[in-house]
DNA sequence: CGCATAATTGATAACTCTCAACGGTTGTGG
DNA sequence: CCACAACCGTTGAGAGTTATCAATTATGCG
């Protein structure tokens, strides 16, 4: 790992760093569901991490096309910039508690620290990773492979084993794939019918049958 | 911008601050035309910087599928990981000339300096913010839109006014846009009838008679 | 000059989008 | 508690955009 100081070895999350390693002080907000958490080209105030919940950052485009970027749940932090102002807008998916730290403070511990410093180079690089392998999805993929693909993330991120319950709709899935949301409902219900997936309750819960079949969609 | 201590205000690139301010040693090399790089997956001992010439970085899937994250040109540095191994391949379009700094003294040097550890975070967040702007083509965005959107980054980027002339083949280009070299060639020639663009001897050589216009395409 | 590579163009197919209708769920207010 | 509205998800038919396959022309290099 790229410069590997006196940080712990394994922090669970890059966030993490800012605040137990450096002391600066964060405060706890309840955002409803869909909510706005900032907006594009807003100056950015604070860096965020979820507490609990689901938020999606995204940009617009004309026609009211909108591309997600990224979900954010449990854990994760966002809105980090290294200019001053925001590149995306957030909003909450579900009913969303988030932690948000000063900028101007983080700033002034990275000056200092270099524990801070790592962990805001750890975060920008966790993005870029995970931006970097959506393009690969974006740029390559067919309807299914992107439907399996999310699936495979999605499971892969929630805690909970068994059954996946998806905060988001399927239009916010399809921001995020790059697809209609008819085309997502479609994807879906060709998995469920070979027996890859299948819905518990309502739509949005989902239990993966097939995990093997998943995954070779997914690596296609 | 995000950590204003004593680093240059307006430094030229990301990268020029690893040798100049923390005197990381570097060396030259020459890639022919069609060289790799440095493959995915394999560990990262270097990071680059482009002095002449032109990179191409990718991801594969199967079926020949090919993703370019992005092109670098003179003044671009690539090849950062955060983590031990590069997630990209990496191969020079046409001649090139680099500069390779060990990763291990760039390490080495950012664990007792900040300005060297800004340099590195500032690099991520330059591909951060270019990873994210594609993302909003490669999901949203037409053909003409994505050819359109790559002249003005191309035409941005390079130094030279007057004609583009381009390193890259026209499937090249298409893997970077998530299209087929047909459809790029199919929009090229659209654009050029609509008396947007012009070429200028070969292929190759784009001259923008239309920028209004294209910029109009562009930001559709 | 000739061959290999690159780019264009055309015809057709395939995939995804668009438009539309319908069924289901949830939440709210009478 | 029920009725209704709003939202969500599915499904179908057809259109549109881009991909695929194929042929031709252009370019560059030995």
């Amino acid at each position: 790992m790229l410069v590997t100081i006196n940080a712990p070895p394994q922090a669970p999350a890059a966030f993490d760093g800012l605040n137990t390693a450096a002391q600066v002080p964060s405060l706890e907000f309840d955002y409803p569901k869909g909510t706005e958490i900032f907006g594009a080209s807003e100056p950015a105030q604070y860096i965020y991490q979820v507490i609990e919940g689901a938020v999606r950052s995204y940009q617009l485009l004309s026609h009211g096309r909108r591309q997600i970027g990224a979900f954010h749940l449990a854990g994760d932090g966002f809105g980090l910039e290294f200019d001053d102002v925001h590149r995306f807008s957030a909003e909450a998916v579900i009913s969303t508690k988030l932690r948000l730290v000063k900028r101007q403070s983080v700033e002034r511990s990275a000056q200092g620290d270099l524990v801070t410093m790592l962990s805001l180079l750890r975060m920008t690089s966790t993005s870029l990773r995970h931006a970097e392998d959506h393009l690969l999805l974006l740029g390559q993929r067919t309807a299914l492979e992107r439907v399996a693909n999310f699936l495979v993330e999605m499971e892969h991120r929630s805690a909970a084993a068994g059954v996946l319950a998806l905060p988001m709709n399927r239009r916010d899935i399809a921001d995020y794939l790059g697809l209609t949301l008819e085309t997502v409902s479609r994807a879906l219900t060709a998995l469920k019918q070979s027996g890859v997936i299948k819905f518990m309750g309502t739509q949005r819960d989902i239990v993966v049958t097939d995990t093997g079949r998943l995954a070779e969609i997914d690596l296609c």
